[in-house]
DNA sequence: CCACAAACGCAAAGAATTTGCTTTTGTGGC
DNA sequence: GCCACAAAAGCAAATTCTTTGCGTTTGTGG
């Protein structure tokens, strides 16, 4: 009976897999992906090609480990001094990240992989930063959808058009924010 | 001047690109997808490796083909007699389907394959879907939302809690569609 | 019926992936 | 500190997949 269930004793492992998932970044930023192969990046990261398969099973699995730790968001989202604005500001900005051509290849390895792990964590993120955002409405005294509504009324949708159609429009943003908005129960707060 | 402009002359182009799709299907009902390759599918098909490349390019961009073909509506939304009721009968069929273990593969080949044209005809299947039913509803003098609403408030939602999370309940979705028919401008059509 | 071009088959060349075995490297016990 | 252990990495051969050049087949339009 002892209390570590972590890799028990073990190798180099981390050093390896940070020098790996930095070379994919880097390799990321100077090619196209569709010529990034793991004896490649092997390459970049001075390990062998069969370090990487054995850990990571596939280049798909790989780019989806990267890519995750990608969309972790750097920091809260700001404070405009009201929750409606809040997320008005928030969701803009992630559109606009999102919808950019490497925003979208990012969720598309997150998601192409088999590990659900990975695209549940991307989502989490976001319900994350959602709850900050109503903690801080709460502490005003504002009223402020469920975060679970905000995913469903904002972050879906827009994820939804980005991955199965067009980027939508800033106007189409706010709109999603309003309704979302009007739900709160009350629906009393004003916009500003 | 002629009035043709697809692939002019050529081959047997038609025949083989059924038998590879079948063989795809075939296989995929028989093994998992990561046991599949190219050589695999030729074989069961009766081709060429080559010519499967040739065509396809990738196994991802077959797959997303086969996919979005077994995607698309075989049959318009059942008729209630409502259009709520439509609705409601329609996302909970539209998000069983695609929660189950098949429907979710599917999603992802559309998604992982380059072409960007596949996802998107992924999302007007649901759109002519959404406007058969609000097209009845009009028929019958019924307020409906505007298709793209509920793709928005209903679609949308279901397909992302699949992707990155867990599928939405039953419960939940009646309460999606009845959110977004209740932003249905007059708002006085009853549910029954 | 002929000419043409797209698509396919074939096979060799080139890459990537898998795998068995050896070596390195942290960890925990002594 | 030093040893023994096991996880992880390196190495290289074997396997499998992918690409490519070239000749052949097969529809289509004239």
């Amino acid at each position: 009976m002892n209390a570590k269930q972590g890799p028990r004793p073990g190798g180099r492992s981390a050093r390896v897999q940070a020098s790996v998932q930095t070379a994919v970044r880097e390799l990321l930023a100077t090619m196209d992906r569709s010529e990034i192969t793991v004896p490649l990046i092997a390459t970049a990261a001075g390990v062998t090609p069969s370090t990487i398969y054995r850990r990571w099973g596939t280049l798909g699995e790989l780019f989806a480990d990267v890519a995750v730790e990608r969309l972790r968001p750097d920091s809260d989202p700001i404070d405009t001094g009201n929750g409606w604005t809040d997320l008005e500001a928030w969701a803009e900005q992630y559109a606009e990240e999102m919808s950019s051509a490497p925003g979208r290849e990012l969720i598309r390895d997150v998601l192409a992989a088999a590990d659900t792990n990975c695209s549940q964590r991307c989502c989490s993120y976001s319900r994350e930063q959602i709850a900050i955002m109503a903690e801080r409405a709460a502490e005003r005294g504002e009223s402020f959808p469920d975060p679970e509504a905000v995913l469903d009324g904002v972050v879906s949708p827009i994820v939804y058009r980005i991955l199965f159609g067009d980027a939508p429009t800033r106007d189409r943003i706010r709109d999603l924010v309003g309704r979302t908005m009007a739900t709160t129960g009350s629906g009393s707060d004003e916009r500003h």
